[in-house]
Parts: C-alpha cells; sequence; structure tokens
DNA sequence: CTCAGAAACAGAATTAAATGCTGCATGACA
DNA sequence: TGTCATGCAGCATTTAATTCTGTTTCTGAG
C-alpha cells in the first residue's frame, strides 16, 4: 500500500532538497534555503509539501550500533513450507514483530525471505533465530553471519 | 577504525534521547527535553556531547524510494576467486563507489559478500551487476530479486 | 562529618530560526 | 491582452536555539 497521492514531476529544486536532506536532515531550514538558492519560505513550503506527500517519510537519527552493543548482524535465507498466501501472511505478521529484524524481504530463486537481524551476542542472535524459526510455515533457514561490514548508505541516487 | 573515544555509560536519560531522536529526528530541543524530562539547555548539552562524542552519526531524512523511481531492489551474492587480502581490498574498494550499493557485507558461509542494490529497472540493475561483476577478483554471483518489502527498520533497539 | 570541586540542572536573556502574511513577477490560458 | 494561478522574496511575529548564571547534587579528601 503505497500512498495514494499522484506522483508528480519534481523541478530541479525539490530534488535539490531531497538529496541535503537526505545527507543532512536537522540542516536548519534558513540553511537549507541557502543550499538550493531559495528564500526560506518557499524552501519551507516546498519541504512541508514534499513531507505531506510523502516523498519524505520522516527524520532519523544514525545511531553508532557497535558503540550501542549490536554489533552483531546476520542474514537469515528462509524458506517457507508451502507458498500459499496463507503461509506468507502468517511469516510476514510474525517477523514484522520482531524487533531485532532490521530488514526483511520476499526474494525470488532458491529461498522465500532473507532477514537480517541486528542483536548484541551470539545468545540474543540464537534467540532471535528461534522466534523466527518457531514461526509457523517455516521450513529451512541459513545464516550468514557478517564478519566485515563494508558498506551501508541508504540515501537515494537523487541527483 | 571505530571513533577511539571509549565507551562510556550512558543513562536512562541519555538512552532515552537517542530513542527519540531515531524515530524522529527533526524533532525541536524544546520538544525532545519534554519528551526526556528535562529543560532544553541540559537537552541540548547531551545531545551536542551524543553527537561530538559519535554515539550519533547524523541525521536523514527517510525518502520514498518507489515515489523516487528506484524501486528495484535486489541482493546479489559474490564469491571471489581467492580468499587474500589484497583481492579483498580490491573489492572493497570497488563496491563503495558504487552509489547505487546500498549495502555490502562480508560474511561467512557459503559465499564472501552480500551486496544489497537499489536501482530504477532492470536496465539499471544489468548495468550495476555489470560494474560488479568486472570488478577485478570476482568469480561467481547470483542475484536474488526482492519480490516484496516486508519490513525494512534500521532502529536500534535502545530501551 | 564537613567542606571543596565537579557535574548537571533550571531559568532568564539573547540570538537565530520557523512560520505566516503581503505583494510582486512570471507563465498558462482564455 | 487581460485574468488567474503559481511561486517567489521580504517583512513581521512567534517560537526555538543558544549562551550565561546561579543553584543543587554528588563525590571524594581531609
Amino acid at each position: 500500500m503505497t500512498t495514494s497521492i499522484r506522483t508528480r514531476v519534481l523541478d530541479r529544486i525539490d530534488l535539490a532538497i531531497l538529496d541535503v536532506l537526505q545527507r543532512n536532515g536537522r540542516i536548519s531550514n534558513v540553511n537549507l534555503a541557502k543550499e538550493v538558492n531559495l528564500s526560506p519560505s518557499p524552501c519551507l513550503d516546498r519541504v512541508k509539501k514534499l513531507e505531506s506527500e510523502g516523498y519524505i517519510e520522516g527524520y532519523s537519527a544514525r545511531l553508532n550500533s557497535a558503540k550501542l552493543g549490536q554489533a552483531l548482524v546476520a542474514h537469515v535465507e528462509i524458506t517457507l513450507k508451502s507458498s500459499t498466501e496463507a503461509v506468507f501472511s502468517l511469516f510476514r505478521e510474525h517477523i514484522v514483530k520482531i524487533p531485532q529484524v532490521v530488514s526483511c524481504d520476499m526474494v525470488a530463486g532458491g529461498f522465500d525471505y532473507l532477514v537480517t537481524i541486528r542483536v548484541a551476542d551470539m545468545a540474543q542472535y540464537r534467540e532471535v533465530l528461534g522466534k523466527i524459526v518457531e514461526t509457523p510455515g517455516v521450513s529451512t533457514n541459513h545464516t550468514y553471519m557478517v564478519i566485515e561490514h563494508i558498506k551501508s548508505d541508504s540515501g537515494l541516487t537523487i541527483l
């Protein structure tokens, strides 16, 4: 269910605003306006519009997961017992509720879901994996522990 | 090469600040102070400190990738020809430079790297995959296209 | 047990930003 | 060519960020 607002053509300034806010979500409107060569008032109008139209979904602080004791990341491939919508739906409901699940995608290929989890240590990993595996409909799973994180850049390619 | 500042014990209020800023990165300091039951000035002090100590790495707007024409996500498993540091290092250097690479992890298990890419369409996917495959040292790859995105929540479990 | 020093806080004052309003310029269209 | 709609800058007002000051609290030494 994506937002119902029809997509419109964003002009150069809108894209510049998104690009700046993506990299510095807490910039003041005054400075944002300078960056995109506008005065503050139309700049703020544009930001509000981009927010209300759903181009901007929200703002987040990026936290240092290592310093906060969440250094262990694992990718888990999940296969379900059957490919019926009932089974998929049940799996979705359960997986969404697990806070340590950072990401979950249904994929095409050798398995059904790729789930990424972030935890403090192996004990927690076992705990979370337990929850996942106990989800009704789950058949097999295979974990790939992250040894070294090379890159993460959630930023979209705007310009 | 993580930050050199030693980790300190964050108290309840620091954690509450992180929790709020993670969910609403653009909240005003005045309202943040209310949320964590402080007056604005010590609240601001704490935020600045959390930033300078590296607990907060930055702030980002979360953009709607579908509305911005970047709806195609793929996970690619990569195996390198050899497991020498020289090969790894070359791969890292190349992969980091590709803007459509959202995430790249070295993993333990059946392959070497799990790379997530986000693009507009299949043509772009081919293009990006081409760049990855042409990286010196890459042996084999296998793509899992995302059919349905179930969850993404980069938020850490703070409280 | 008491006192000095440090850390953290609230509140007030000042500076800066967000917000709302007005009027002008530009372009689409009848 | 006149009218309407859109988007902009600039100004005024409200609100927030930032700085400063003095007080409280905690800690450790004597």
